[in-house]
DNA sequence: TCCGATAGTACGGAACTCATATGTTATCTT
DNA sequence: AAGATAACATATGAGTTCCGTACTATCGGA
């Protein structure tokens, strides 16, 4: 099934193993398509919950990862406009979410950290997806699991590169 | 590493085979959750490139993947509202993306569908992310990529569940 | 034929995004 | 050491978007 967002590859000239193998890497590509798809509108129905945009739950998540982090590098790592991100930022320390402090090293910089009152409301949220998955990786034993995990991970860097690339041009 | 946005599971109450198991299953949420914002920020990008929305492009993509669907289907699936979809449509007919026809049929509804032209350019954008996934797909044998691509689908469909189950309670 | 239901959209107020300007604070230059 | 320059975060304002509501057109049933 061809479609707009991506193309299937070159034509049917081999056969075979290669051919098969061709299928199942754009299964693959298909089925990562949907999935972008299916967690962004899980995030978009948790947000609308708590009160969050879709675009300022992202960078929830990305605080919470990436650790206490300036404005001005989550504005870079969520490819978003500085200015933009003091509003981000208003609405999710209004909300309860993040804090801002002054580094005191460096006056001028802010650090931003997440709080934790109110992260059992998010966990709860996604409590389904969560048991979803629960109930999935049960059906793997352990070396597939691994193969899963680090195939997550190797995509996931390759989203990142592909994304700076863009961006950098 | 615990973090606001997921829980790390029950406590260490048993050890051996389940422990590095939960491990595992814990590696798992983590790299898809990295995968996600990692898949969005792409999308950001690519549609910054294109002059189009998140949300717009999300619309688009369901569009070109779920046929050609009336507007209110289309907002029922993308979890927006019917008056903004009006907006979304708006943008991405007058970008040349979409058409929107009247149903011969049933008069008051409309069919909207992906138009060819513009394709092209959304899959250059895209080649960065899907060359690196050949790249990785090469690393895999045939059984392992149907493994992955049956995981990739059941957890899609798994987010689907879970953001229906959010959305109608 | 009349009436309620349905599909899509127009309208208007509130909220959001982003380019630019501003006020601090740090760093460089000489 | 002092002034110039750069970096950081935010204020401001114009343009855009979101969404509750109202409206028109059309369908199906009594």
């Amino acid at each position: 099934m061809s479609s707009v967002l991506s193309d299937d590859g070159p034509g049917p000239e081999d056969s075979g193993a290669a051919r098969r193998r061709r299928r199942s890497t754009t299964a693959i590509r298909e089925s990562l398509r949907e999935l972008s798809i299916q967690l962004s509108l899980l995030n978009h129905q948790v947000g609308a919950r708590l009160g969050i945009k879709d675009a300022d739950l992202d960078c929830l998540d990305l605080i919470s990862r990436h650790g206490p982090l300036s404005p001005s590098s989550l504005a870079r790592l969520a490819g978003v406009h500085p200015a933009t991100l003091t509003g981000v930022l208003d609405r999710l320390e209004r909300g309860g979410w993040v804090t801002r402090e002054r580094d005191p090293a460096d006056r001028r910089a802010v650090q931003v950290r997440t709080l934790r009152e109110r992260a059992a409301e998010v966990i709860q949220l996604y409590a389904g997806m969560n048991s979803a998955m629960e109930q999935i990786c049960a059906g793997y034993d352990e070396a597939e699991l691994d193969v899963l995990a680090d195939f997550l991970r190797r995509t996931a860097q390759a989203g990142h590169g592909a994304t700076e690339e863009l961006a950098a041009r």
